[in-house]
DNA sequence: ACTGAACCGAACCGTATAGTTCAGTTCAGG
DNA sequence: CCTGAACTGAACTATACGGTTCGGTTCAGT
């Protein structure tokens, strides 16, 4: 007998085992697909099919389809900012030819969101975001907020180490996303895609621009 | 009797008349308002009682829900844009104070779109677009479309008159777009607004990088 | 003042979906 | 190898919504 015992059970606890791992994977894989998809609309009967998953098992996995939901939001973006936000970031912080680290550092960020499953997903939550507000929330801080906190302590250091000088942070930072990745963000979300060329002069261009304004003369160490 | 006559009847014509006037007007405006509100999940009750208009009026005029939300999105962006589009643009095309004319140029533009009202049924439409592609088709010709039109002639204009120099000029109108108006409708999708402060501060810096990029030695007129 | 178009409201239809229940089956750890 | 946790599938509840139908009422143009 399961509900035994006393009164506060509040999240009744996801299975457990070997088993149970394997399942709640495959759950999320699918789900990641179908979400990506199909938005949030899929129906619970499409992912536990997809799934190859009673419906009965995702919901002791998850308890409802909007906890499931953040999961993927979660795993997706992870992803899709892991490459840019460590290796890169952290990498120009200490570089010594700021224009080819920014570049390449922008280039990644870029390539990481300006995916169509990114966009949809994006897309699905913004329309969302009315009847699930933890969504969007979840959105902003594992993506944008974290990713500007990286930026800005990137530029910071360039900063402190004389090779740019920024004197508004929160403006630059804006402005660099507004230059390289937000075309992407806004024109992407109509179907239309942006052909490699124009991301590329959007990159090159973006940074260009980006440098001459906080430029210093020490940032390209050959010129 | 209605269904009489032959076979082709596409559209079953909208009543008309003095009263049907005054309906469909209060119809229009009861729509804007809920679906700002409550986006195009809101129901058909609704905005029909809303409307102060039986549901039956409503589907008589407009035939489905997502035709009347088409009606919506278009006069929203008429009105959201018409102030930037022909007054301002055309008037910087001609101007002989290219910083000046360009600032309230990209104040009006950004003022016009970024208010919460806007900001929200762009993500409505967004989240919508797999299951109703029409409106995403919609809001984009109406909207970015059009604006980076007449933007892009404008900017072309002051180009042949020597007052900027602009050889990328599909790269130019996104750089512009993406310095001054992207923020608010890529962070304004979460909730969180923007300072008044920080929207200022993205305009004048946004257009001075610009500036720096593009103006020749002409573009400003006292110095 | 009359006549028909336009309107009302309420019931109705069909469909779709989130989440639950349950009786019976599979699996894995001790 | 055996016991119970985890899983299955199918039926079930409850709800919500887009759109239609219908009998009866209001209004506006002639």
């Amino acid at each position: 007998m399961r509900t035994a015992k006393s009164a506060p059970e509040g999240p009744p606890a996801a299975p457990s085992g070997a088993r149970a791992a394997r399942k709640r994977q495959a759950i999320l894989e699918a789900a990641h697909r179908v979400f990506l998809r199909e938005g949030f609309g899929a129906g619970v009967d499409l992912l536990a099919a997809e799934a190859g998953v009673s419906k009965v098992t995702l919901y002791n996995h998850f308890g409802s389809k909007e906890n499931l939901f953040k999961e993927v939001i979660g795993r997706t973006l992870d992803e899709a900012l892991g490459a840019s936000e460590s290796l890169i970031i952290d990498r120009l912080a200490e570089s010594d030819d700021v224009r080819a680290d920014l570049l390449a550092a922008c280039r990644s960020w870029v390539s990481g969101l300006a995916t169509p499953e990114v966009l949809a997903l994006r897309d699905v939550i913004a329309g969302e975001r009315r009847r699930f507000p933890a969504l969007g929330e979840i959105w902003q801080e594992r993506g944008p907020v974290r990713q500007h906190a990286a930026l800005a302590r990137a530029l910071g250091r360039l900063d402190e180490r004389g090779l740019l000088r920024i004197p508004d942070m929160e403006l630059a930072v804006l402005q660099l996303s507004g230059l390289v990745l937000s075309p992407h963000l806004v024109y992407g979300s109509y179907g239309a895609d942006m052909s490699a060329s124009l991301a590329d002069r959007l990159v090159e261009g973006g940074v260009d621009m980006f440098l001459a304004r906080y430029g210093t003369g020490a940032a390209v160490p050959g010129k």
